[in-house]
RNA sequence: GGGUUUGUAGCUCAGCUGGUUAGAGUACCGCGUUGACAUCGCGGGGGUCGGAGGUUCGAGUCCUCUCAAACCCA
């Protein structure tokens, strides 16, 4: 094994091995617990991201997780068709052919979509491989096949003919660039600096003139009201006169709404109801004309007069220039305001009426809260629901029609002849009124989010009824970002529910978006997007996922620092240097009866047990980040720092004792328990045992989130583990079994505390490492000295000291030595000749200092009588033992102080 | 305007249901390399937890207000 891991090629190896045997794929089991998760379909058009990268890993480590704990686990992946983007894809590859998909046609131009699919389709599928993904890719789906077009045909016909699905001339948001009505949520408000016009619109059969206020002049010519607050005094006597309209003449009523804000310019607004969806909310209440004056290029129209075919933007200049000569325009005032932006190309929408399909939300909202209210699906972290509710309950319907021929077509016919509206699973053959054959189907598709909807249940056979769907649904958890729980999470609820008795999914694992280092989204468009692939590349899916796992906590984002990758970086190598050594040191290991477990044995045992059960109940809570937490600092920490370093001795010793004489075992001395040949191979022995079994579980329990490093050192490890598989990804979750020995760990830190009371002293007395020191050890307990003493080659090998002196008491001072003062214990590294005295001094008297801090806390917390009757009687009781001990320690350095300035 | 989140060491972040001497990584300083690892080891300095008030015997941890930043909705 090389001395510094290379994920390159262990990494594509373990992937072709876990895929080419189907590890990933379990069969329908009914005899086991079922988890089951169904991947956020990616964009068949996207390449990874560091969104993807984030989201997946969260799903792999649970997958991983729970398919070691021995459930009958289904992670499905799939892709989803992207209408616009697809679409717009395979147009700019036409384009460049010289060609359109309306020259095309649309069945011609479906099939070069279906190619275009085909050929890189698949790139995103590769990508989340080289992330390590343990999906089922043997029941990988796309929003587009046959399955789920059928899933989709049954949902729209049933919720055409309950009337839950309509079609309707209603203002939506059009987007002049992409050619497609788009949904209220996939329209981004954006602050824009605009300006807020003051016109004045003369009132009819007065002199007096009316000044309204607006941020789009040009949509004026499209007027068919002014709108004030009807308690606003100042324009109450104008209700139900009229005013005329500049530049057009048209003669246009003043009406009273609540809906005007009375403060907002003059507290008159210009009514548009074609262009603004509030005002064509004020045109229904008011039965106001509608005059659309732009068209779907956002261009002006034939209701526009002279400005016919200009631009919308143009039109404003026109209009306001005309405005002006006209003495219609007072001023113009700065005015920053949200604008809505297409989500995909940030063109300004435009909005306009026109006739489109939507579904009806109420309904649907209603039990889709209920659910959640209910407690029968939870959001992890619980603060989502507040965000997933309140937008249900402000739901407005779902525009799902648009303009694009890439989709699911809209399975409505309409008759020729009579005009009938065919609803229908089966494309019709003839109207069912007139028997014409002459149909017409509806040229729109659906919305990309309404076949996403329907994935919990079409990925796994529905309509029909499937063993998968049985077993497997409802799915345990869906995991997925914060921004889409609009567009997708809430309309898997009310989908499923609809559809389904059950909810999609039992909790909803909601995270942060993966930001940059300046703590900016990750765009295109700004160009700060960092590649996965390259960090993979560069670093290892593993060091990557496990940064990303430990880099935050629940559901807050999570900022890009490229320095934490090579702390993960370092990490990995850490685990796979500890490894190499317990390898290389175990070579000759053979079952059999183990010696006694040292103090370390059963410390490590019992630190290896609690780390066990910390990471399972962090993983069973969804906290991922601690568990990774919880496993660097055991592995770093605990078994790389401590045990490992005091496993060597017992490893070494063999080759020692198998010198020729003048080697320390002596013979006889193995009668009284003194090392032998014997007894230092049963020793090694049994360090070699425990070894082996914390880096196993240790293996296991951190394969979910590295898995490649960890298979790769596992299959190393293999031959030394008798019940061993075929893989870790299979191999049981470690249980947490009770080796729990709190009395050993506490022993144990007592060792540890010694260790590095005599490092620090070591170190502040610039003493070579490479010199053996002496080390006093005055220990008045009985108990401390025995477990002193069991560890002493210990406390030598860790402390550097050649030779340990452990006593109750001193009979004489211990001059010339530097000290220090543990709870009850005295250390003294003698330094003859050596010593700094004024340095001792110093160092005892700050830490003097510190202890009496200490104690003054201590001493004013006890003195406070409300403390003493009030806190629990365990806490004072802890509060006076700690005084006790920093008085102990205290009087402990003051008479060491005392000795040195003698 | 409503809502959510964040504000803890120079930087990036932990700190669960209030009781530890407030932690880690990184950066910094000192020492160190013949046997897992310099992508390393040992030791050290550094914060009173954005600000103010409150509840409590006790608050980084709960409440109110306030400042700052980010995001969502309108």
């Amino acid at each position: 094994m090389a001395g510094v891991y290379e994920p390159a090629q262990v990494e594509s190896k373990w992937y072709a091995y876990w895929e080419e045997n189907g590890f990933f794929r379990q069969e329908v089991d009914k005899s086991r617990r079922p988890f089951s998760i169904v991947m956020p379909p990616p964009n068949v058009t996207g390449s990874l991201h560091m969104g993807h990268a984030l989201n997946d890993t969260v799903q792999d480590v649970l997958t991983r997780f729970k398919r070691m704990q021995g459930y009958n686990t289904l992670w499905l992946p799939g892709t989803d068709h992207a209408g616009i983007a697809t679409q717009a894809k395979v147009e700019e590859q036409l384009s460049k052919e010289g060609t359109s998909r309306e020259e095309l046609g649309r069945e011609r131009f479906l099939e070069r979509v279906w190619e275009w699919k085909r050929q890189y389709g698949g790139r995103i599928t590769q990508q989340l491989r080289r992330l390590g993904a343990s999906c089922d890719w043997s029941r990988e789906r796309f929003t587009m096949d046959e399955g789920c077009s059928e899933a989709v045909r049954e949902v729209f016909v049933d919720l055409y003919h309950k009337g839950l699905i309509y079609r309707g001339n209603y203002i939506v948001n059009w987007c002049p660039h992409c050619h497609t009505t788009i949904s209220d949520i996939e329209v981004e408000h954006v602050d824009h600096a605009g300006h807020l016009y003051y016109l004045r619109y003369p009132i009819k059969g007065t002199d007096e003139l009316l000044t309204v206020a607006t941020t789009r002049p040009e949509t004026m010519l499209g007027d068919t009201a002014v709108a004030v607050h009807p308690a606003d005094e100042r324009y109450g006597k104008w209700v139900g006169r009229t005013v005329i309209l500049p530049l057009v003449g048209r003669e246009i009523p003043v009406i009273a709404d609540e809906y005007v804000e009375r403060e907002f310019g003059t507290g008159a607004v210009k009514i548009t109801p074609a262009h603004d969806p509030n005002d064509f909310e004020i045109g229904l209440r008011h039965n106001l004309p509608s005059v659309t004056v732009l068209d779907r290029e956002a261009r002006m129209n034939e209701n526009a007069g002279k400005y016919r075919g200009m631009d919308r933007y143009e039109a404003r200049r026109a209009i306001v220039a005309d405005l002006q000569a006209a003495g219609v325009l007072v001023r113009i005032e700065d005015h920053a305001h949200a604008v809505g932006e297409c989500y995909r190309c940030a063109t300004v929408i435009e909005p306009l009426v026109s006739r489109q399909w939507f579904v009806k939300m109420e309904p649907l909202a209603k039990p889709a809260m209920e659910a959640v209210r209910r407690g029968r699906l939870e959001f992890v972290p619980e603060r989502f629901t507040k965000i997933y509710l309140g937008w249900l309950e402000n739901i407005r319907d779902w525009c799902i029609s648009r303009q694009l021929w890439w989709g699911h077509q809209i399975p409505v016919w309409y008759c020729e002849e009579c005009g009938t509206e065919i609803c229908a699973k089966e494309d019709p053959a003839s109207c069912p009124s007139c028997g014409s054959r002459n149909l017409r189907q509806d040229p729109d598709v659906l919305d990309t989010w309404f076949s996403s909807g329907l994935w919990p249940f079409s990925t796994l056979g529905w309509p029909r009824m499937t063993p998968e769907l049985e077993q497997f649904y409802p799915t345990s958890v869906l995991v997925t970002a914060r921004d889409i729980i609009f567009f997708w999470v809430a309309r898997m609820i009310f989908m499923a529910l609809q559809f389904q008795e059950e909810v999609p999914f039992r909790r909803v694992m909601i995270h942060g978006l993966v930001l940059d280092a300046q703590g900016r989204k990750m765009s295109k468009s700004l160009g700060n997007g960092i590649d996965p692939i390259e960090i993979i590349d560069q670093y290892g899916a593993d060091t990557l996922r496990f940064m990303l796992i430990t880099g935050n906590t629940a559901g807050n984002d999570l900022r890009f620092h490229p320095e934490r990758l090579e702390a993960t970086r370092n990490f990995a190598n850490k685990i796979w240097n500890a490894s190499r050594f317990v390898l290389m040191n175990v070579e000759d290991f053979e079952e059999g009866p183990g010696g006694d477990l040292t103090q370390a044995d059963r410390w490590i045992l019992s630190r290896c047990s609690a780390t066990v059960a910390g990471v399972t109940e962090a993983l069973e809570q969804f906290d991922l980040g601690e568990a990774g937490r919880t496993l660097y600092e055991f592995i770093w920490n605990e078994f790389c720092d401590w045990y490992i370093e005091l496993s060597k001795p017992r490893l070494y010793r063999r080759e020692e004792t198998a010198l020729p004489a003048g080697g320390r075992a002596q013979a006889g001395a193995a009668a009284q328990g003194m090392p032998s040949a014997a007894g230092d191979n049963l020793a090694r022995h049994t360090a070699q045992a425990v070894l082996i079994e914390v880096l196993d579980s240790t293996l296991r329990l951190l394969h979910p989130f590295m898995p490649f490093l960890t298979e790769e050192i596992w299959q190393n490890l293999k031959r030394h583990l008798p019940a061993a598989g075929q893989s870790l990804m299979l191999a049981a979750w470690p249980a947490a079994v009770a080796c729990r020995d709190e009395r050993g760990e506490e022993e144990m830190r007592l060792v540890m505390d010694c260790i590095k009371a005599v490092r620090n002293i070591r170190a502040e007395m610039n003493i070579s490492p490479a010199k053996k020191a002496e080390v006093i050890i005055v220990a008045p307990d009985e108990e401390t000295r025995r477990v002193l003493e069991a560890a002493g080659p210990d406390i030598r090998h860790l402390a550097g000291a050649a030779q340990l002196v452990l006593v109750p008491g001193l009979e004489s001072k211990v001059s010339q030595a530097a000290g220090a003062v543990l709870e009850g214990i005295q250390i003294y590294v003698p330094l003859a000749g050596l010593l700094d005295i004024d340095k001792e001094i110093a160092r005892i008297e700050k830490e003097i200092a510190q202890t009496r801090q200490e104690e003054a806390r201590l001493e004013k917390k006890l003195s406070n009588p409300g403390f003493v009757e009030k806190a629990p009687p365990e806490v004072v009781t802890k509060e006076r033992e700690k005084l006790a001990a920093a008085g102990g320690r205290r009087a402990a350095l003051e008479a060491r102080l005392k000795g040195l300035s003698e």
